[in-house]
RNA sequence: GGGAGCAUAGCUCAGUUGGGAGAGCGCAUGCCUUACAAGCAUGAUGCCGUUGGUUCAAGUCCAUCUGUUCCCACCA
């Protein structure tokens, strides 16, 4: 017996399950030309990363999808790993060091590697542990790191073949440079932070004598590096100036600097004077019009901060005495105008918070025209298929204005560039240290100090796990793989670059399809973040709640693609579902378990043991006749099955998921579970309804599996023993033998009848405890055998203690004292005398008089319209006729009742 | 400035090719009905942001406006 079954579900059971499933090997997945592959690619977290919100939301949706393929028959494949993170990994490594009072440049770089393997040993890969808390079934064998050997290797492969093909070049690149650490730094150790400024006004004279022209500065030392002074071309202010040009007057008579008035749209011309000092070295969009202009880029400043020898009279001041005595020497010349305080955003370095000043290098970079053309060919051509398709335009958009790819970075963690350089200048690039200079022989080699963008090696990761550069069995296998899922932030970063580079190396697509999901926030819309201390930690949801419930939050309901909010009552709704789950199994399990598995033989109805295989077998003629419930609720289950299939086929796991929860709480547990309590109290009827509930149950568990992987495999392994995991338990298939349109028409003439009667013990306030009696006049011979088969759950579902039939052929009975009810194919009548209001029933029943005519007018309006009949599907219309016959029917039916209440 | 969203019940959100507005939570009322009070039953609540357009038919398609969010790039 059950008594041992906790009333409650409790999920602490997961992590048990979870190591018999690693145990038993299920996650794994090998080349098996027998079978379909279906290969996803984990988006590989930082692996100093402790799992947040987001990437427990990202992995449930990717378990959710390779869980149902496994079970559809695919050899489905999940790649883990991590990412090196290297400028989030390296900073964080700073930090750590600086706390000892160590710089990363006291250290020199291979001991400051050391110490970031050493952390990464300390600290990295806790995110693999966590992950596994949330019980997805990666393939852990094959986890992999961007920096494990085969991976760098790959990477340097790239690199190698990518520069001998001349797509990867060298060239003047604005990077921010902080003057205090002597360093460069990335744009996200930046803080932008509004503060107090000033913006000095000055004028140029032209060098032709006709004037002036009056801009803008809040960094007047790069005057010393302007080449060009722009306008907006149809700013008609400067219409008779253009072609013209003007003289920088900091560098004397003797060496006049004439630049050229050029004009760009970057300029707006309702800003200021509409003209803009350009200094293409030390500003990134003076940069970019200095390209569109070809104008000279004239880097003024040492690394030291201080102005070099470009700068004339300046040289080797630093930049803020520069402006002190530049802006003087202005105003000496009559040329300075005014100056005004104003706020702006200033970038400053996260750690010195000293001013970030651009500074030209060199830099490598990936020339992208001929990269991106094949990776806009395959998304134009569908071959790449974004879900929702509008996320596709963000790829587009970025692929049809893409600029080349700054590929190098200024930090020691990552991929070191494989190029070396000897004394005379000559670059080699090559994936191994050369012995001697490919151009001139020396052996004096040293290498690019420069490290690789980490988007550069998880550009290759679709094919690098899989063994690439070597021709492997599971590149071959497993690639293209199918879906991507990723965060809608990281399109172009990532996606696009996947999608070139496996079109250039593998020269085929990395993925057929892009899966986008939104982002995870708090309650009040707000992006969770450390600083507004709002994130929710999904291991305290683990942990209080189960991994299946916190699964189950993601994905009931929600439109994946959207953004969603983080509420606990949410939770709380799934953890409730979880208990009703818990407990539908309890009531099947007491009922399997005091029963012999064995239905008798010469039975039709399938056998409990069949749920957990093959589809639902039509069964085989029998003199037996299936209950309408059984009917309808296989019917049921075999469209839900249909249902959920083509939902997880399109990526809608959100409504896949809520088909089957509303399915197992409305249709099976309140109504179905309700109804069938009848039959199990009927020692011939039993076995039978038992093995519809099995059925039925078993379904819905595995339909809901890939959402709750724990509780449904625990549940299934309980209600059976063929099958030694869910896991592995083939999808449910539909079976176009089973839809019975008549019997779930029928059920919801019961439903209604059921629930017009409750409604009625509510209104008239008919003590719960207190039986009634049903009488039920039926319309019709169907009617009537529909009715006479149901009495019996009638009664169970309305407390009523009689339920009798009057004959469909037979008048009815004379009027009594009691209220009624019309549904489609019945009357029926309530007798209850005690408690019954003349009036008031008269106008209950002119209340459903009322309805039943408004739905008709309704009807009658559509069916008079001429455009409808014309041009609305014939089914449509059919539907509508056929409405408007039932609701004719029981409007009279209603009439009726009436006279018989009036008199 | 470029790009992409969102606006539906008190709250949070679904609503897949256009065809009679849904769920959860909350609320009201009554129930410990032997699977489940983490439950059951019954009930109330909506000019589907504005204004136009297409259509026999618009929450759904198009345009407009208003409000709002995010991504990228930035303010000389």
């Amino acid at each position: 017996m059950n008594t041992d079954i906790p009333k409650h579900y409790d999920p602490s059971r997961e992590d048990e399950i979870y190591t018999r499933w690693l145990e038993k090997g299920y996650f794994r997945a090998s080349v098996n030309p027998d079978k379909k592959p279906y290969t996803i690619m984990i988006p590989p977290p930082n692996v100093t990363d402790k799992l947040h919100v987001g990437h427990a939301f990202n992995n449930t949706i990717q378990d959710a999808l390779i869980r149902a393929k496994r079970m559809q028959g695919y050899e489905a494949l999940w790649v883990p790993g991590t990412d090196h993170a290297a400028i989030a990994t390296e900073v964080q490594v700073v930090k750590a060091l600086a706390k000892e009072g160590i710089s990363k440049k006291d250290l020199g770089r291979e001991a400051f590697l050391a110490r970031v393997w050493e952390w990464n040993d300390l600290y990295g890969g806790t995110i693999i542990g966590q992950q596994k808390k949330l019980g997805i079934s990666c393939d852990w064998e094959r986890e992999r790191f961007t920096m494990d050997e085969n991976l760098s290797d790959a990477v340097l492969e790239t690199f190698e073949r990518l520069y001998n093909e001349g797509k990867i070049y060298r060239g003047e690149r604005l990077v921010n440079w902080c003057v205090t650490c002597q360093t460069t730094i990335s744009d996200s150790e930046i803080e932008h932070e509004d503060g107090e400024g000033t913006l000095y006004h000055f004028k140029y004279p032209f060098t032709d004598g006709s004037g002036y022209i009056t801009f803008a500065t809040t960094r007047p030392e790069t005057m010393l590096g302007d080449t060009a002074i722009a306008v907006h071309p149809e700013d008609e202010r400067y219409a008779n100036h253009l072609g013209k040009s003007v003289n920088v007057p900091l560098f004397g008579d003797k060496n006049p600097r004439e630049i050229p008035l050029v004009k760009d749209t970057y300029v707006d011309p309702e800003y200021g004077t509409g003209a803009v000092k350009v200094t293409p070295a030390h500003d990134p969009n003076d940069f970019e019009i200095g390209e569109r202009h070809n104008l000279p880029r004239v880097n003024i400043m040492n690394d030291d901060g201080t102005i070099n020898e470009n700068g004339g009279k300046y040289e080797g001041l630093p930049r803020e005495e520069a402006r002190v005595k530049i802006i003087k020497d202005m105003e000496a010349l009559g040329l300075f105008i005014k100056e005004e305080k104003i706020t702006h955003a200033k970038g400053t370095h996260d750690r010195c918070h000293k001013i970030v000043e651009p500074l030209i290098k060199l830099q490598w970079f990936v020339r992208m025209d001929e990269l991106a053309k094949p990776a806009l060919e395959v998304y134009n051509t569908n071959k790449v298929r974004f879900h929702r398709e509008r996320y596709g335009r963000i790829y587009k958009h970025w692929l049809e204005i893409v600029r080349d790819w700054c590929i190098s970075r200024q930090i020691w963690w990552g991929h070191r560039i494989p190029a070396y350089y000897c004394p005379s200048g000559h670059v080699t690039v090559s994936k191994t240290a050369p012995e001697q200079c490919a151009a001139c022989g020396s052996a004096s080699l040293t290498q690019d100090e420069d490290t690789l963008d980490t988007w550069f090696s998880s550009g290759i990761w679709p094919f690098s796990t899989l063994g690439w550069p070597q021709k492997t069995p599971e590149l071959d296998y497993f690639y293209p793989t199918n879906t991507m899922v990723t965060a809608k932030e990281i399109i172009f970063n990532w996606v696009v670059r996947m999608v070139f580079m496996g079109l250039k190396f593998m020269d085929e697509i990395p993925f057929t399809d892009v899966l986008i999901h939104g982002t995870v926030l708090d309650a009040n819309g707000k992006k969770m973040s450390k600083s507004l201390g709002n994130g929710i930690d999904p291991l305290e949801v683990v942990e209080k709640y189960g991994a299946d419930v916190l699964r189950l939050a993601f994905l009931n309901g929600t439109a994946i693609e959207n953004d969603t909010r983080f509420h606990w009552e949410r939770v709380e709704f799934c953890r409730n579902f979880m208990n009703k789950l818990w407990n539908a199994a309890r009531f099947v399990l007491m009922h399997t378990q005091d029963t012999p598995r064995e239905v008798s033989p010469n039975n039709a109805e399938p056998e409990v043991t069949l749920l957990t295989s093959a589809p639902p077998a039509t069964p085989a003629p029998s003199t037996r006749i299936i209950p309408v419930e059984d009917r309808w609720i296989l019917s049921r289950v075999n469209h839900l099955t249909r249902e959920v299939t083509e939902k997880f086929d399109s990526h809608d796991l959100g409504m896949a998921t809520q088909k089957i929860v509303d399915f197992l709480w409305d249709e099976f547990c309140d109504w179905y579970v309700e109804i069938v309590k009848v039959r199990l109290r009927d020692e011939e009827e039993k076995p039978h309804a038992l093995a519809t509930l099995v059925r039925v149950f078993t379904t819905c568990l595995k339909l809901l599996h890939p959402v709750t992987p724990f509780i449904t495999e625990d549940l299934f392994l309980a209600l059976q023993t063929d099958e030694e995991t869910i896991m592995r338990a083939p999808w449910p298939l539909y079976d176009p033998a089973l839809p019975d349109p008549a019997a779930e028409k029928a059920m919801e003439t019961l439903k209604e009848a059921v629930r017009g009667i409750r409604n009625i013990r509510a209104e008239k306030q008919v003590p719960p405890a207190q039986k009634i009696t049903i009488r039920i006049q039926p319309n019709d011979k169907d009617a009537e055998d529909l009715f006479t088969q149901a009495k019996a759950f009638l009664a169970l579902l309305c407390n009523a203690s009689e339920v009798t039939l009057t004959p469909h052929n037979q008048p009815p009975a004379a009027n009594e004292n009691a209220v009624s009810l019309v549904v489609p194919s019945a009357t029926l009548h309530l007798p209850l005398a005690s408690l019954i209001d003349a009036d008031k029933e008269k106008a209950r029943l002119q209340k459903e008089r009322k309805r039943l005519t408004q739905e008709l007018e309704r009807i009658d309006a559509k069916l008079s319209n001429e455009g409808y009949l014309s041009k609305a599907p014939a089914n449509l219309i059919a539907a509508e006729r056929e409405k408007r016959e039932s609701y004719a029917a029981m409007l009279n039916k209603v009439e009726n009742e009436l006279k018989g209440t009036v008199n």
